[in-house]
RNA sequence: GCGUCGAUGGUAGAGUGGUCAAAUACGACACGCUGUAAACGUGUUGCCUUCGGGCUUCGGGGGUUCGAAUCCCUCUCGACGCA
């Protein structure tokens, strides 16, 4: 992996780049499609692809549950496996350590939208015999599966490996996603677990891409007759019916993997300053900052973690991708976000416009016979009237889900590109003035 | 014509003397969802309300009872059976 920045937004973090994989590049900023199971929901590849997405992101906890890294590792990695040719990524299962821990059986979000510490009674959290799925350990998360009830023990190494296994382009350390309803004190210590977690992560990263090269040098010695091929000398020699065949199992390891590290903290300046300091002194090939905020507050967390973090790295805010907060990003530095928003909420009936949002069940909408954006260009908005989609929605209808999908993902991944292209026109700030002034 | 069974809120369908403004499901209406336990979840769904409560409802009418969706009589409508 390769990261380069082509210019910088005057008089803020924010910056446009490049950042190369092994499976294509990815302009920068961008929006990462969430596709946990290994499958951006009810959407195809093409479908994907044609909303202008460029890379996918699926997850480690999810992945290895079902159908299990070795069965994906045995496909030849999660890209050729969902059938998704451009570059992925896989996130550790640091987050299901907060949905299945703290937050699970609850309606806490990671975004809270307590503010003021002083309502955070802490008899009122104080939920330590709730049932939850994640309990963390010593030095890992033991979760019960949500799937079968079977027990599963994930350490930092363990999160590594099965991410190697999945085989995506950029992977991250495992974390623990912390409730934002936790206090300063254990905000701490979560904080320091993380950190630990991140150097266990990053030795077994090395260790195992260390493997993955001496297995390349000794395949390369293997084949040296056809070596020829691989190492591009122009000998003309016919090819070997043997170099022709497609292996039953194909190596996933093929490519080396880029790893980012996590940078927690919650919603405290010291802690989330520390953790960049920490993190970022770590050989990571970029970052991730992990969620835990209030809405208000997110921009100077983001601010406060990206003026420390390395200038020359890419940096992935994870989780985050309502519009609004796409400009916040942006602004403060962030290369690289992604949200289950545009496919849940579109599955779910809620639909992006440059007005604000919609909910297309509403009744205004039944014999609404314009599309969900008249100016869009979207596969949706191109064929569907409103009345047609809600009528999809109102009969359970699969393709409900699918065009709300097609055209939430294509509205918010195309919002990142005009967003990336208003930095490279210098008219950043007008732009998301314009916007924010319509869509808010 | 005789007999039997039935008629409950937008729909289906519980309830068979008080705890019934009436279960449940669906529908309708509104809302929520930020590294996917999520094609999911929550609320409202007779009328009025100072949110304490008040008022009118279970095909129509009449009756029994302190009290009726629930028991009795009758009418209307429907299904089935016998003529």
């Amino acid at each position: 992996m390769n990261f380069k920045i082509e210019k910088k937004l005057k008089n803020s973090l924010g910056r446009v780049g490049v950042l190369t994989t092994s499976h294509g590049i990815i302009q920068t900023p961008a929006f990462v499609a969430v596709g946990t199971k290994a499958t951006i929901k009810s959407l195809n590849p093409e479908q994907v692809k044609d909303a202008g997405t460029q890379v996918v992101l699926g997850n480690t906890y999810h992945l290895y549950l079902q159908p299990g890294d070795e069965i994906v590792r045995g496909a030849g990695g999660i890209g050729k496996f969902m059938n998704w040719s451009g570059p992925t990524m896989t996130d550790s299962g640091g987050f299901q350590v907060f949905s299945l821990g703290a937050a699970y059986g609850k309606q806490i979000s990671k975004i809270t939208k307590i503010t003021d510490p002083s309502l955070l009674i802490p008899e009122r959290f104080d939920d330590s015999d709730a049932p939850r799925l994640a309990k963390i350990g010593q030095d890992g998360v033991s979760f019960k599966s949500h799937l079968d009830g079977s027990i599963h023990y994930i350490t930092p190494e363990k999160s590594i490996q099965i991410q190697h296994n999945l085989g995506a382009d950029i992977i991250f350390a495992f974390d623990e996603c912390t409730s934002p309803t936790e206090d300063l004190k254990y905000q701490e210590e979560a904080l320091e677990r993380t950190h630990r977690w991140a150097e266990r992560s990053l030795d077994e990263h090395k260790k195992l891409e260390e493997l993955k090269n001496m297995e390349e040098v000794k395949n390369k010695a293997d084949s040296s007759f056809f070596g020829s091929l691989s190492t591009g000398a122009p000998v003309a020699l016919p090819l070997s019916p043997s170099a022709c065949e497609t292996p039953k199992k194909e190596k996933s390891a093929d490519f080396s993997q880029a790893l980012f590290g996590i940078v927690q903290g919650g919603r405290d300046e010291a802690l989330r300053k520390k953790s960049a300091k920490f993190i970022s002194s770590l050989d990571f090939d970029g970052f991730g900052i992990g969620g835990s905020f209030a809405k208000e507050d997110m921009s100077t967390a983001v601010k406060w973690v990206n003026e420390i973090l390395p200038e020359e790295k890419p940096r992935h805010l994870l989780g985050i991708g309502e519009p609004e907060d796409l400009f916040m990003g942006i602004e403060n530095g962030v290369d690289l976000f992604d949200c289950v928003a545009p496919t849940r909420l579109g599955r779910n009936g809620t639909l992006y416009t440059k007005n604000g949002k919609i909910i297309i069940m509403n009744r205004q909408f039944r014999e609404d016979y314009s599309p969900i954006e008249r100016d869009c260009a979207c596969y949706s908005c191109q064929n569907y009237t409103k009345a047609y989609i809600a009528h999809l929605f109102h009969g359970k209808e699969m393709l409900a889900g699918t065009l709300a999908s097609i055209h939430n993902l294509y509205f918010i991944v195309n919002l990142v590109k005009k967003i990336r292209q208003s930095i490279l026109d210098d008219n950043f700030f007008e732009f998301k003035e314009e916007f924010l002034k319509e869509y808010l």
